[in-house]
DNA sequence: TATGAATGAGCATTCATTCAT
DNA sequence: CATGAATGAATGCTCATTCAT
């Protein structure tokens, strides 16, 4: 297809038809996405099993059915890929919690909603949100500031936070940034429980929120 | 396996001097003592400045001046090293807080002062409970049920707060071991917020044990 | 489609007239001629910068904007590549080296004129020689018998005696090959004097001259 | 024996017979002495043999009968290797050099016996030479700048000259490093030669020894 | 012709652990 | 008890070359 047009494109750029243009510049290439894709769910299904180091770019790249080659096509190194994937899996978790709490406007229900959107994502991809929030210090001893995944979670939270205040619904004493550090904290921990005590996840979804709700609401 | 030390050294009693034995048996030995305070010591200071992955026994020996293969005189292999370390900042951090919150009846009292004791623990040992509470997944694929440093804490947490309950200075309607979990998370997601935004000890100190509190007191 | 053009590559194949068939046909092609000659000048340019190990063909493609692929659509491997560009080097000091000295008669003259181009040479194109004179038995366990760059070069010294020598200006004791080669090993080391000393460019060329005579005239 | 002492060194140091001393603080070990030596016996014979880049480490520990691990023990990486076997082959012609000339105090004399030395070290040590001469350049794109043998040689010869002249045994119009790179260069292209034709080395070494004095004795 | 994604054998190097002394 | 030289399987990564398009 855009392949066709290959040869073309260099000299004869005149004969081309305006909307050609978009794909000939950016040209992902069909073949190099899906490559990259099988590689990633490849990487994915590792990581969380065997953790990080238990991960070798060559199991990756068998797993993947590609060359041990291909995967240094896509990723600087085993860290990268590593990122990559915590990346994806902090992109689909956000994506869903939205879906879940779209139109909830009651901090307590949008909580709810939230916390339901957390187990029912873990449930139905276990271990990747414990995978992919292994401390990267632990990984690397990578000096170059790369921003923590936790850390962007806790901003989420501080930005949900604000918005609750912002629309009047809710206010608490806390900075917003502490409080979605805590509320990170409260939620991150309780994952632990409920997996060491088999609890009931609807139990802990209301708990959870009302424990959350506690910390910030200022005490009367 | 684990324990190499104290109970193992008994083998030779039956060829020791009955006049001896007691000094010789059971006391291990100066030297072997010194040897390992020593590993442990290099240990320490090498898994928090490099993390677990980045320190290599031979790393360690070398520190503690003792030869490579003493390493292993003394610990199976480097996890079992590591976990003696955790351990050891674990019992430390114990006693700390212990020291500290002794004579308070009051929970705000006691959790502030408990707080004030893991901040100076922090303070006086900077990269020791972060280098502890490394999650033992990450470190081996170690299917065996080694319990996690963290789930210890939870638990020492839920002693408090049954502590508490059973003395009537406070009451709460969660499960004491899920309230454990909780004030745990918040902990410790607590102290990377203060590390990221510099924040003050003291005002970080009355946050958060308002904070706990609240989590723990039912909602009116 | 496009597909089926593809062996006309001219741009307009059917459009072209009988006439010109014959250039096109055994003609190199245009665009062929054109491709490599930009991955030479890449060639050439990596070579010299980087090395022969320093230097992959991807990084040559790339340095002529052209495929990878397009690489070896040119030359069989890597080495047929560098011993091209060692070719084109080699012809280009000749023809520099002959324009330079065409009309000496006086063998002092000459050699000065020569050594004059070879400096002249390496200013314009520095690290040219250097790089093109890369032993290749470095470059590859190539048990095949290609002939060394430096063996070119001594016979082309040897020619040069054997016509003093014919010509009747200069007369040496030495066997013509063995004076080549004599006069190539004091040429190339002296190189190597001027890099590490910055020595002035005009006093080394009439020392050079200078020594180089006498190696050749027999002791009287 | 020395090792039986091994165990007391630290501590009861001043127990310890001064004759002991000299062994105690530098300890060689012998074991560890006899792996150097053998890694870089084969490494000697491996980069003849196949060059530089025809040598991996592993056929060098292989040829060595050690483990792979105990090459990294003695050299921080193959350069260091390659480096610590040009050397030895450099320390080596030295002393055959210094042996063959010791009481030659007529430069012809002198020189005669140098170049002799130099083939029969050659033909005692076939190739040693060419692969120790190895342009390090070829081999690492090493920015730091590690001397390179042929410099030292040159620099060797260099100090022969300038004995010479304080002897007052011979006088030359060259700057005494000059004349070293050039003498090097005579030698080292004039070892192809032979190489290539087959010389006689009693004519070559004639023919050398007088060719060199030539190039330094200043023209009458 | 030209392309560039794909390949995988190969490489230099590491490191937890053993064992002769 | 202590030592430290030795080990070698394993690792992360490279790069000259191929081939489907």
């Amino acid at each position: 297809m855009t392949n066709n047009h290959a040869s073309d494109s260099g000299d004869n750029a005149t004969l081309i038809d305006v909307a050609d243009v978009e794909e000939i510049t950016p040209a992902p290439s069909k073949r190099r996405m899906e490559s990259r894709r099988r590689i990633l769910a490849a990487a994915r299904a590792l990581f969380v099993e065997k953790g990080y180091h238990g991960t070798r770019p060559q199991d990756i790249s068998k797993a993947a059915s590609v060359g041990h080659g291909t995967f240094y096509l896509h990723f600087a190194d085993k860290l990268e890929c590593f990122l990559a994937f915590a990346e994806e899996a902090s992109a689909e978790l956000s994506v869903f919690i939205a879906e879940h709490t779209a139109e909830q406007d009651d901090p307590e229900d949008a909580l709810c909603e939230s916390l339901k959107a957390i187990f029912e994502y873990s449930d139905a991809n276990p271990g990747v949100l414990a995978a992919a929030l292994t401390d990267i210090s632990v990984l690397a001893t990578t000096d170059g500031e790369v921003k923590l995944p936790t850390d962007r979670w806790a901003e989420q939270w501080r930005d949900t936070v604000c918005g609750w205040q912002d629309e009047g619904v809710m206010k608490t004493d806390l900075d917003p940034l502490f409080a979605g550090y805590v509320i990170l904290g409260i939620i991150r921990q309780s994952g632990v429980y409920a997996y060491r005590t088999n609890a009931d996840q609807n139990a802990m979804t209301r708990d959870l929120a009302r424990v959350i709700l506690r910390t910030l609401m200022p005490t009367t």
